[in-house]
DNA sequence: CGTTCGCTTGAGAACTCTCAATAGGGGTGG
DNA sequence: CCACCCCTATTGAGAGTTCTCAAGCGAACG
């Protein structure tokens, strides 16, 4: 677990993965001294609990990398993933003391954090933080929004498509690879988080990406392993116009 | 029509109803007097569009007076609203050019608007403005996530009951009333607007009103005049914790 | 007075869920 | 090395919820 901790230099940020597209991403170079001296790391193994909805949050902080999930409980049970966080994702927010969510590592994970109030009284005195929170911010609320369509009006079928196109994009543009044409990933949820991301039963999910199999949308190996032939046909199965798709 | 314009001071932000809320809440008056030599005041009749998705925006504003919806429309004509935008909301992004919502005016509406170019060279200046819009943005994902639960996993009945109780909720706070016991408001929205908000058919949406009518969680008085006898009530019929509710 | 619009209600169809049985893979221990 | 178990996933059958299509009502408006 620790080896993750040590794959970069913990005290320097020139090396760091996600310098360029983390909430530090536009700091000057004496403004990451100042956050040098205020960060630390903190590993999680898979299936770890991060932070649980309504406890104390006493540090923000960015995935430096690996996946977690932020999800919302109701009392019986229910539960409906909002946000998946990739690296440079921000964690926490400032001003608030307690956490609004669950967060849970799906893959191990590595966090860039920083104690809350240091961060927040930084925050006060370098607009690049805040001005880069912000539009991170905006992000974030366009692809709930986007989301909100997807729960609110897809079908099942049309669920998974769409979520299985995000999941291909993004790991493409990871990669720096095209997203047209032919894209292979390894899917990072179960299939019981993509029913709480997608708000449906585990059962429905799976009778969907068989079908999807069967007609030839996607190609399995195993029970993770993913090919898209044709991503413009995946779109088309996700109800995305096939050019454009997320955000206009 | 131009008299909502003329109800306020159209060069003076002193007397403005959103002043303390909206994203010069923290401007001091010399900010304010910056923000008041590029401000112009905007009026839409209830029925009208602001904006088309994907229409240029040379503008941002807030919403001064009356409501409206931000949506999204899938090609084949399906629709989910993302938003409802009241009194001191903003609307429009700083940095994008275009609109990436349809925006329209359920009822009569006032805004006050900004230049898009001059209001984010204002913004790089004037740090008030940017950490308020970044306050309100985090206030929205908060708002977007709880509606991702509503939309993902609550049945027809708890989608209704939720969004009234929202509707009575921001309605009390409005009137400055308690947001306990038995409360009275006018529903802002028709039912096929109700509908796009929840993800269901307008024929869903009218049964599952009936239904709670007639086991005596609301009352009404012809199509839009809502009571809640106990608004405890409300929130257990919603899937929420009948104490706290939208936000721990 | 007729038309339109928003809303309600009904009946049957379609979709997704629930419950249940089965399969496959990875790890552990005998 | 194999047997076993646990966890994840698949598949089936029936039930339940929501949608679709359709008819009808009442108020507002021309």
């Amino acid at each position: 677990m620790l080896n993750d901790t040590l794959k970069f230099d913990a005290h320097n940020c020139d090396g760091c993965p996600i310098r360029h597209r983390a909430v530090c991403a536009r700091c000057e170079t004496d403004e990451l001294e100042v956050l040098e001296q205020i960060k630390y790391y903190r590993s999680y193994e898979a299936g770890q609990t991060v932070i649980w909805s309504g406890d104390q949050m006493d540090f923000v902080g960015s995935v430096v990398s690996g996946i977690s999930t932020l999800t919302q409980t109701m009392e019986d049970g229910r539960t409906q993933m909002v946000g998946l966080l990739l690296p440079s994702d921000f964690v926490g927010r400032p001003g608030r003391d307690r956490a609004a969510y669950d967060v849970v590592a799906v893959t191990d994970m590595v966090m860039c954090c920083f104690r809350r109030k240091p961060f927040e009284a930084m925050m006060a005195k370098t607009p690049h933080i805040a001005e880069r929170l912000l539009e991170m911010t905006l992000d974030e609320l366009d692809a709930a929004r986007e989301w909100m369509l997807v729960l609110g009006r897809k079908t099942a079928r049309e669920k998974i498509a769409s979520l299985l196109a995000i999941i291909a994009r993004r790991d493409a543009t990871l990669k720096m690879a095209s997203i047209q044409g032919r894209l292979v990933f390894d899917l990072p949820l179960t299939r019981e988080a993509m029913a709480d991301y997608l708000g449906l039963t585990l059962e429905t999910v799976s009778r969907q990406i068989s079908a999807l199999k069967r007609d030839g949308v996607i190609e399995l190996e195993g029970k993770r392993h993913v090919t898209i032939p044709d991503m413009g046909r995946l779109l088309e199965e996700a109800g995305d116009d096939s050019d454009g798709g997320m955000l206009a």
